[in-house]
DNA sequence: TGGGTCACGGTTTTT
DNA sequence: CCGTGACCCA
């Protein structure tokens, strides 16, 4: 048990130790945020308190299963592990038990965002889906029934959503589909109107710790309140610096006023960072002091002061990537490790330009986010076929397939199906496993064989997914030749790669859980993110964003202008931005290079740019920030303008923001704005 | 049915 | 500029 704590400095031993009441641990970045909970959890243990009544909750699954690692490791021997896991597994085993308190099955499958949106697409409507799908998700987060939306609506358009809502909420319960808000929506009501199973629920957990605190929501701030109904042994940890995802819900004054919401909180600040030098940190101090809404912290390290934080000025995005690419280029051949390197971006629209530059270099790159695993349609396909073996009256994931690989069944034929069950009152598949006669009449010959040799083999793999699993999946390909599909389609090669890479992982899967069904297999995989594909070789490069959390020694933050970065748009919070260069800056351990260029080009045009606030605020930029602009262009540089075709340069001059060129254009001599040509 | 063309709009993202 | 979705014609 010593030995635990003396690993921790005096602040992290403090809140270790701290066991009754409510605790919130400001943890700044890169002061062993996860080592004070592990700790935490490990020393609970270690007093005797029982595994089983400690909870630890976190956003994602990367974070879940990283602590678990840790704490396990430092945990001698236990007979069961305490619960470490996402909000939403946390709801999906809640519900799983306690489902039918509201008068369901629990055989319920979980809904992704793009089901949901398909749904509400289905009912027909000329809004945008995805502004529905949103709003829709801002209600249930706020636990405001569609009736409550209806009756505050004053534009027409707000009512509209009302009516979709509570179609939306009608048809997935009906369907007993359950989807991510669902997951804690439900679990909140069934503590709230059954008070025997919430004071069990909360004595049985009476140890609860919070990560990421800063980014939790109105609903799982009162769901925490409902777990501590028996108790207020409550642990929160986060750091409001580093809220950045307020425009998804996270109410940044959940952390903010947590000592006045719960009694006689304490409060422990970690402020030590062991990660940068103090230039880094005292640069981002420096920004975050712009915040007025904060709690107020300081970071420092003995790491000393480290090398002068560098700031890159480019006339444009060309010039920029090109600038970095060799900085990052020269950084590898004098012997940095690649995975060591990063590149962060307010914006992913401006990783364009940035590869371009990367690949000019031959500078290999990792680039996080993007496109997403499960998103790629191929892996959407072989879920759906597994969605419809595992309950064939799925009819989103069935219409996805029905025509894939292709049967002949056009949009018109299928929309008549569709009217056709949906008027008997039937799925899909059910319609036409039971109207042969009628089918017969809607598709053509060629489909109606295809399509019935469709539904037969649907009924085979059903049978054989019960009782052989392993062989299960290569049976599925055997059957319906997905992959021999994708592999006569534009970018085959990666859509192979991604469908072999699935059935894989289904095999895996298949091992560690022998006795699995496939709806355990795709709920599971419904609350499984991306597996984190950090690259082992390469330079990384990703949004703010998904930076968070990492750390590099070597940084550069590209794309500080203002409209960039500060972001500017509806809806964007300035301090929110603000706290973004915060995480931004503090990803980094020993180099730090801020960018800016004098313009780009985006949206099909290009737009003239003023240097970020936040370069004079953190100090980076000293006095006026007018910017002292500069252009690659030079006297003699061929260029191309779409009018007037090629030209050569013989006067630069400059006026007001723009640089003004005068070109010989084939002995036609004209001045144009250097914006409206290009080097070649 | 399905390939081709055109208009439109365009932060950040986890579960 | 580039990807998506709606619509049109073979």
């Amino acid at each position: 048990m010593n030995k635990i704590l003396s690993e921790l400095n005096e602040a992290q031993r403090d809140a270790v130790k701290h066991i009754d009441g409510p605790l919130l641990i400001l943890a700044g970045a890169g002061s062993g945020k996860t080592k004070t909970i592990t700790t935490r959890v490990a020393y609970l243990i270690s007093l005797g308190i029982d595994p089983a009544s400690i909870l630890t909750l976190t956003f994602t699954n990367k974070a879940a299963s990283e602590m678990r690692e840790r704490a396990l490791s430092l945990i001698e021997s236990v007979n069961y592990p305490p619960t470490l896991c996402t909000f939403h597994k946390f709801g999906l085993l809640f519900l799983k038990f306690n489902i039918n308190k509201l008068g369901r099955n629990n055989n319920f499958v979980v809904i992704d965002t793009d089901d949901k949106k398909r749904i509400i697409k289905s009912f027909g409507i000329d809004l945008p889906i995805s502004m529905i799908a949103s709003e829709i998700s801002r209600y249930k987060n706020s636990l405001i029934s569609p009736k409550e939306v209806f009756e505050k609506a004053e534009r027409k358009n707000y009512k509209t959503i009302a009516k979709l809502y509570e179609q939306y909420e009608n048809y997935i319960a009906s369907n007993n589909l359950v989807d991510f808000d669902d997951l804690l929506v439900l679990t909140y009501k069934i503590l709230e109107q059954d008070i025997e199973l919430c004071k069990q629920t909360s004595d049985r957990y009476r140890y609860i710790m919070v990560d990421e605190y800063q980014d939790t929501n109105e609903l799982q701030y009162r769901l925490l309140r409902k777990l501590c109904e028996n108790h207020e042994n409550l642990c929160v940890v986060g750091d409001d610096d580093q809220s950045i995802y307020g425009w998804r819900g996270a109410n940044i004054k959940n952390i903010l006023e947590f000592h006045e919401s719960f009694d006689e909180v304490k409060i422990t600040k970690l402020e030590v960072n062991y990660r940068s030098t103090n230039q880094i940190l005292k640069t981002a101090n420096a920004l975050i002091e712009h915040n007025r809404e904060r709690i107020g912290k300081n970071l420092t390290s003995d790491f000393g002061d480290g090398k002068e934080i560098a700031f890159i000025e480019s006339a444009d995005e060309n010039q920029e990537s090109q600038t970095i690419a060799r900085k990052i280029r020269k950084l590898i051949d004098t012997g940095a490790d690649p995975r060591s390197i990063a590149v962060l971006y307010r914006v992913n629209a401006l990783s364009r330009s940035l590869e371009e530059g990367l690949n000019k270099e031959h500078v290999s790159y990792n680039m996080v986010g993007g496109i997403k695993f499960y998103e790629r349609a191929e892996i959407k396909d072989l879920i759906s076929y597994l969605r419809i073996i595992a309950n064939e009256h799925d009819d989103y994931s069935m219409k996805r397939i029905i025509n894939k690989p292709k049967r002949g069944l056009g949009k018109v034929t299928i929309d008549k199906f569709l009217k056709a069950a949906y008027e008997s009152k039937m799925s899909l598949f059910e319609y036409i496993s039971t109207h042969e006669a009628e089918v017969k009449s809607i598709a053509s010959k060629k489909s109606f064989v295809a399509l019935y040799e469709f539904i037969e083999n649907i009924i085979k793999l059903k049978e054989l997914s019960s009782d052989n699993s392993y062989d299960f999946i290569f049976e599925l390909e055997d059957t319906f030749k997905i992959r021999d599909y994708y592999s006569t389609l534009p970018d085959a090669v990666d859509r192979v790669s991604n469908i072999d890479e699935f059935y894989g992982l289904y095999r895996d899967y298949v091992k560690q859980n022998l006795e699995m069904s496939v709806d355990e297999f795709l709920n599971d995989l419904a609350l499984q993110s991306d597996q984190d594909q950090i690259d082992y070789e390469h330079i990384s490069i990703m949004s703010v964003h998904a930076s968070k959390g990492l750390e590099f020694e070597y940084l550069f933050v590209i794309g500080l202008e203002e409209g960039f970065f500060p972001l500017i748009g509806d809806g964007s919070d300035i301090e929110e931005e603000r706290r973004l260069g915060y995480v931004a800056i503090t990803r980094a351990k020993r180099e730090l290079w801020l960018s800016c260029v004098g313009s780009r080009f985006y949206k099909g045009r290009r737009a003239t740019l003023k240097k970020s606030r936040f370069l004079k605020e953190c100090g980076v930029c000293k006095g006026s920030l007018v910017l002292e602009k500069t252009t690659s262009f030079k006297k003699g540089d061929l260029v191309k303008h779409k009018i007037f075709g090629i030209g050569r340069i013989f006067e630069i001059s400059k006026v007001k923001r723009e640089f003004k060129l005068k070109i010989n254009f084939s002995g036609t001599k004209r001045d144009i704005l250097a914006s409206f040509v290009e080097k070649i």
